[in-house]
DNA sequence: CGTTAATTTGAAGTTTATCAATAACAGTGG
DNA sequence: CCACTGTTATTGATAAACTTCAAATTAACG
C-alpha cells in the first residue's frame, strides 16, 4: 500500500476530487456536462510507462487526475531533455494534436490515473462550447510559459541556479495542485537523472550541485517527499519572484 | 531605401501578402470579414524597439506582416534568454494574454509592420467564431513546439550543434514564410548576440563556433543573408530529420 | 570621416562533463 | 529474515567545453 494513492477519477466528473480545491477554475453546469461527454474514459499507467510513445499517432488526449509524469524529447543518439513535468490538473497532448503526429513523448513518473478524450473529438468539443475551447488555449498558452522559463533557466542559469529554479516551481506548482501538507512538504518523485535531464546537466553535476543545496540548508528531500526549508534563500538563487499561480482550468 | 521592404498591412485583409502564398491555410470569406472586424489597426515598430514590454499591461494582440522579432526574458542581473524568433504571419502575445500581464518581451529585430488586435476582444473573437478560436489555439500550440525545440537544442546540445539547430530552423521557417529568394538565401537579421543570446553561448565561444561552421563550408553569411551550403551536412550535426512544415493559420 | 556597433582573435580561468568505482536502497524469491 | 539483483546516490580524479578578459579589426552609419 501506497503513502500516496492515486484515486482513480470518479464516473461523474460533477464528483471531481480536483475540482474541489482552490487550484482550479470553477464551471459552470453545463460546462461540466459537455466535459463529460467529451470524456471517453479513465486510463492508469503505471510509473515508468509511456502515457504517449515519443514515435507514433497519438489518438488521445488526457488529463492527468492523479499522480506525476513528464513530457520529454530524445535525440537519436539517446540524448534526453525533459521539457516540463506533469501535475494533477494538467492537459496532455494538444502539441501532438496539431501535428498529427507526436513530437515529444509522455512517461508517467509515478502511477498515474487519467481521464481520456478522443482527439478526434477536440473539434466538435470546441465548436459546441467555444468557452472550453477558449480554455484549452488557456491551458495551452499556459503550458508554452512553462517551457518558456525552463528555456531560460537551462540557457542563463549556472547547476546551482537551476536546481534552486526547479525546486522552488515545482513546489508552487504542487501547492496550487492542493499537494502540500501540513508541515510544507510534498511528494516528490523525480530522481536525480530526471533533474539532470530537466536542466541540461550531468547526472553526476546534478548530484554534487544538489548535495551542496542540501548542505546550505536550503532544502531537504527525504523518504520521497521535498520540503522547502530556506525559501528566501532559494528564491534569490533562483532569481525568483513570487507571483502568485492563478487558478487554471480544468478540462 | 531598403533592400528589404516592410510593406503595411492593407486596409482590407482580403489583400493580405502573405494570404497569397502557399505558407498559410485559407480561409472562408466569412472568416476573413471576422478577423478583419477583430483588427483595430496597423502598427509599425523600427528595429530594435519594443513591442511588447517586458513588464507591464500588454493591451494588444498582434500579427507580424513584415520583418523579424523575437521573445526573450531578462534576468535581474541583465542575462537575456531569446525564446525564439518570429518570422511573418507569428501570432504575438498569447502568452500575455492568459498571464494578464507580459511575462516576456518582445522586440523588432528588423523595421517591422504587425496588424493590431485588441487584448479585449479576444474572447468576443472566439465566441463569434469558434473556428478560428482553434485556429489560435493551433497556433499557441505550435509556438510551444518551437520553444520545446529549443529547449532541447539548448539543453542537450554542444554550440556547434546548436548553431547548426539554429540555422536550419530558420531556414525551413523562412522558407515557408516564402523568405527565400531564388539563390537559396534569405535575409539574416541577427548579429552574433542574438545567436548567442537565443542558444545560451557566450559571445565569444558563439563567433568562434559559428567561424568554425564557415569553414567547414556548411553555411555562408554576407550581406546580411544566409545560404545554407551544405543542408545534410548541417542537418547531421543538427540530428535534423525534416519533416514538412505544415500551412499555419493565419489570424 | 568619425564614431559606434559588430566581429574576430588569443590567453587564462571556471564550470561542467566524463570516467571509474563504491555505497546505499528497494524489491524479490527462497 | 536474508541473500541477490538492479537501481539510485555518492565521491574522487581527469578531461573537455565553455566563459571571461582584453584588445584589435572590420563593418555600418550619419
Amino acid at each position: 500500500m501506497s503513502i500516496f494513492p492515486r484515486p482513480q477519477p470518479p464516473a461523474a466528473c460533477a464528483d471531481c476530487r480536483l475540482r474541489q480545491t482552490q487550484g482550479f477554475q470553477p464551471v459552470t453546469e453545463e460546462e461540466l456536462a459537455c466535459i463529460q461527454a467529451f470524456r471517453s474514459g479513465t486510463r492508469k499507467v503505471a510509473a515508468g510507462r509511456a502515457v504517449i510513445a515519443e514515435l507514433g499517432d497519438p489518438v488521445n488526449l488526457f488529463t492527468l487526475y492523479a499522480g506525476w509524469a513528464f513530457r520529454y524529447k530524445t535525440l537519436s543518439d539517446g540524448r534526453r531533455q525533459i521539457l516540463n513535468f506533469l501535475l494533477p490538473g494538467d492537459f496532455i497532448g494538444l502539441q501532438a494534436e496539431f501535428a498529427n503526429t507526436a513530437t515529444h513523448g509522455v512517461e508517467a513518473l509515478t502511477d498515474a490515473q487519467l481521464c481520456v478524450f478522443p482527439q478526434s473529438g477536440l473539434w466538435d468539443f470546441v465548436r459546441r462550447n467555444p468557452k472550453l475551447g477558449y480554455d484549452i488555449t488557456w491551458l495551452s498558452a499556459s503550458g508554452e510559459q512553462v517551457v518558456d522559463e525552463n528555456l531560460v533557466t537551462v540557457g542563463q542559469r549556472n547547476a546551482a541556479e537551476r536546481i534552486a529554479t526547479l525546486l522552488i516551481r515545482l513546489a508552487r506548482r504542487a501547492e496550487r495542485a492542493g499537494l502540500v501538507d501540513g508541515d510544507g512538504a510534498f511528494e516528490f518523485p523525480l530522481t536525480q537523472q530526471h533533474i539532470a535531464d530537466a536542466l541540461g546537466l550531468s547526472l553526476v553535476h546534478t548530484n554534487k550541485t544538489l548535495r551542496k543545496l542540501t548542505q546550505l540548508g536550503l532544502h531537504e528531500i527525504r523518504d520521497g517527499r521535498l520540503r522547502i526549508v530556506k525559501p528566501g534563500a532559494l528564491a534569490a538563487l533562483a532569481d525568483y519572484a513570487a507571483r502568485p499561480l492563478r487558478p487554471q482550468p480544468l478540462i
